[in-house]
DNA sequence: AGCACGCCGACT
DNA sequence: GTCGGCGTGCTC
């Protein structure tokens, strides 16, 4: 019998098939792990097919050398997983399988998949041990009993119950035996829920009763504070009931201890958390639960969507829109069209929720392709909080140049005074502090990159964002020798100066990426803030998402524009985000709420619509804009990204690539918006000099085009020059 | 990814 | 004459 085998190396030239012969006495099948010998090497591989023949030569053949484990794990659920990433995004098998196993199996690193039980192997004997046992051995008896009972139960359980000293005895007068065992049953049968007693509204019985009775994918979109989590909680219940499993996909910054807390309170034992700040150990344990069956529910950021779950039932992706749920680096992938993949393949329904989705996915909504459900009251039945619009150039006219306005100091002053709490939000990106030189003009820049530096004031260096690069602080100019060199400060620490100078006895917490240095950093201010310690919390987007402040009354969004004025086909989209997002967080409880927008550009329509929170209307006029000028879900992006350290050798290959396309594209004029090759915006990054063809492609024509995309960059392959293909990207620097 | 094979320059 | 540079190609 023979083996294909898909060894463990990331590479295009080695993803393929590699036969060996299983040797005799080894039962090997599809699935399964096994070392074999690689040219030189002895290196881990995927059986993805056992057969009776091969095509390659008995001469070249090799032999398995052993299986790492005894049983798959790789479930049949990830092999259709694995062929639409190698169709979708030209993902090697050997990469998937990576996404598929916690990097702990690896290399050899832990390969306990096997649990021990124990049992009894002679029944007279055992009973005839407890009868001559003394009467206060007590935990040795249950230990029999218990085992008795259940046929053969997990020694870390028996363990915990009856101690290991009762067992070791036990083990040693041969009563009970250890038996390797996969234990494949959840140990958890009556899996308990707690009902938290939540009376739920019409609306939530509703969308409960169609997201469990119709199969399909859903987008659901319901307003902050709508309710959607305890939605969420129902569905899964009533698949866990059924005997299914469930997936339930956040943000990455919002697996946050609460949230997962949440989930534990539910679900208890059933949950299994993924994400990356889970330790090696207890990533693999989690897996290993789910692999096993013990685990009903997944629970993680993006990558828990190539979790080893049999049975699924439900996907729940929360905040679909956010952009976590694109993988921007190797191997690139949409979770939401892995999501969708997989609900199809699997049975599951597929549910997307937000508050604002993705202008991608309600278009799909709106042309039917998913269901939409809509929730449009909150729970509190309180209307969302009044938004104000302040035109910051005419503060400016009328002789205010400070970083609030008028009507926030004043709305500041009153929500002091009354003791409730403001939060105070701006954009990061556009207040990053460069490092200047007042004489000359001359900026701080990365010497591998082409990007400015910024100033981190608590390690005092300058840092380059995109290579990490750290570099002292410069104190003269090293162009015109002048000592007049400006470290500006971060936009939230320079709010709160502002603030403190304006609020003198007033307390003030700042979060951002400075003062979250520390593992728990986040935690800790805002559980503060939440406790009351401080009257105002200046930050970040971060601190925008899924927190729960019940005595904020007032929320200021300092600087809406930042966002709106990004170089990207999203930038409005993600304004209107931002602001539905951050105005969320205002008077959730009893208390309502108000919010405070400062802009220069007070007539742009996505504020008016914000400030409304009418998305439909923005919807409309938003796809309408994508459609008028061919951009996503009106067309698709392609950007192929060329980068090495030679600039010759990289603009030779993106030309090459170029003329490829241009071919191409001649037959088929019909299918293409826009083709153009460039530099790229940033030219350099970590030294490699950056070139770029960017085009745009009618959905028609979008397939194959990609299929002839991914064989022309894999023909173009070279040693000095890499490039890959990203689809409709974030961002294009 | 590694590692060998192989074909051209500067050295004991 | 040989040592060693790393370009090309193979690994069941």
């Amino acid at each position: 019998m023979f083996a294909s085998v898909i060894v463990d190396i990331a590479s295009s030239q080695v993803d393929k098939v590699f036969d060996y012969i299983i040797p005799d006495g080894l039962t090997i099948s599809r699935g399964n792990r096994v070392m074999v010998p690689f040219g030189k090497r002895e290196i881990e591989g995927i059986v993805i097919s056992v057969n009776e023949t091969t095509r390659v030569d008995s001469a070249k053949l090799k032999t398995i050398s052993h299986k790492l484990e005894d049983i798959p794990v790789i479930s049949e659920e990830q092999f259709k997983v694995a062929s639409f990433l190698k169709e979708e995004y030209n993902i090697g098998l050997a990469d998937s399988f990576r996404l598929f196993l916690p990097s702990e199996m690896r290399l050899g690193k832990v390969k306990d998949l096997v649990a021990v039980c124990l049992t009894i192997d002679d029944e007279s004997k055992a009973k005839e041990y407890l009868s001559k046992l003394k009467a206060n051995a007590t935990q040795q008896q249950g230990a029999i009993y218990a085992v008795l009972e259940e046929g053969k139960v997990l020694q870390s359980k028996l363990a915990k119950r009856f101690g290991q000293s009762a067992l070791s005895k036990l083990k040693k007068e041969g009563v009970l035996v250890e038996k390797p065992e996969v234990v494949l049953r959840s140990p958890y049968k009556g899996v308990k829920i707690l009902d938290k007693n939540i009376t739920l509204t019409p609306t939530q019985k509703m969308v409960i009763e169609r997201l469990t009775s119709e199969s399909g994918v859903f987008l659901l979109h319901g307003v902050t504070g709508s309710g959607k989590t305890e939605v969420y909680m129902n569905v899964i219940k009533d698949k866990i009931s059924n005997g299914k499993t469930a997936i339930m996909l956040v943000p990455e910054i919002s697996l946050t201890p609460q949230v997962l807390g949440n989930f534990r309170a539910r679900f208890g034992e059933s949950v299994a958390i993924l994400h990356s700040g889970l330790s090696a150990g207890e990533r693999f344990d989690e897996w290993k639960r789910i692999l096993f069956g013990e685990a009903k529910i997944v629970v993680g950021a993006r990558s828990a969507i190539f979790a080893p779950v049999k049975n699924l039932g439900v996907i729940i992706i929360d905040e679909e829109h956010d952009g976590s749920y694109v993988s921007e680096s190797n191997p690139r992938y949409n979770t939401i069209e892995i999501a969708q993949f997989r609900a199809q393949s699997e049975g599951a329904t597929l549910v997307l929720g937000s508050a604002t989705p993705s202008l991608e996915s309600y278009h799909k909504a709106m042309t039917g392709e998913y269901k939409l459900l809509e929730m449009k009251e909150r729970v509190n039945a309180k209307a969302l909080p009044p938004l104000k619009i302040v035109d910051m150039s005419r503060e400016m006219r009328e002789g205010n140049s400070g970083v609030f306005s008028r009507d926030l100091t004043s709305a500041l002053e009153r929500t002091i005074e009354s003791g409730n709490q403001a939060m105070l939000f701006i954009n990061r990106r556009g207040y990053a502090s460069f490092l200047m030189c007042k004489e000359c003009g001359w900026v701080a820049k990365c010497k591998d990159c082409d990007v400015s530096l910024v100033y981190h004031r608590a390690e005092n260096a300058l840092k380059c964002h995109y290579c990490g690069n750290r570099y002292k602080v410069f104190d003269v100019c090293p162009n015109c020798g002048s000592k007049s060199i400006k470290q500006g400060l971060l936009g939230t620490q320079k709010v709160q100066q502002e603030l403190e100078e304006l609020f003198p006895n007033v307390k003030i917490l700042r979060m951002d990426n400075d003062t979250t240095q520390t593992k728990d950093g986040h935690l800790k201010i805002l559980n503060e803030f939440r406790e009351g310690k401080a009257q105002i919390l200046v930050g970040t987007q971060m601190i925008a998402k899924g927190h729960d402040f019940p005595g904020v009354t007032l929320v200021g969004i300092i600087d809406a524009d930042v966002s709106l004025h990004q170089s990207t086909y999203k930038a409005c989209e993600r304004t209107f985000q931002l602001i539905t997002q951050v105005a969320g967080r205002a008077g959730r409880a009893d208390k309502s709420g108000e919010i405070i927008l400062q802009t220069y550009a007070p007539r742009h329509y996505i504020y008016n619509m914000a400030s409304h929170y009418d998305y439909p209307m923005f919807y409309k006029k938003e796809s309408n804009a994508r459609e008028v000028t061919a951009f996503p879900p009106f067309a698709t992006i392609f950007r192929i990204l060329v980068s090495g350290e030679n600039e010759e050798e990289v603009r030779e290959k993106t030309k090459d690539i170029y003329t490829e396309i241009t071919d191409y594209q001649k037959d088929n004029k019909e299918n293409f918006v826009y083709l153009g090759v460039m530099k790229s915006p940033i030219g350099r990054i970590q030294n490699k000099f950056r070139y770029q063809i960017l085009m745009r492609v009618k959905p028609n024509g979008e397939k194959a085009i990609k299929k002839f995309l991914f064989e022309t960059l894999d023909k173009n392959k070279s040693q000095n020059v890499i490039s890959f293909i990203e689809i409709n990207p974030q961002n294009l620097s």
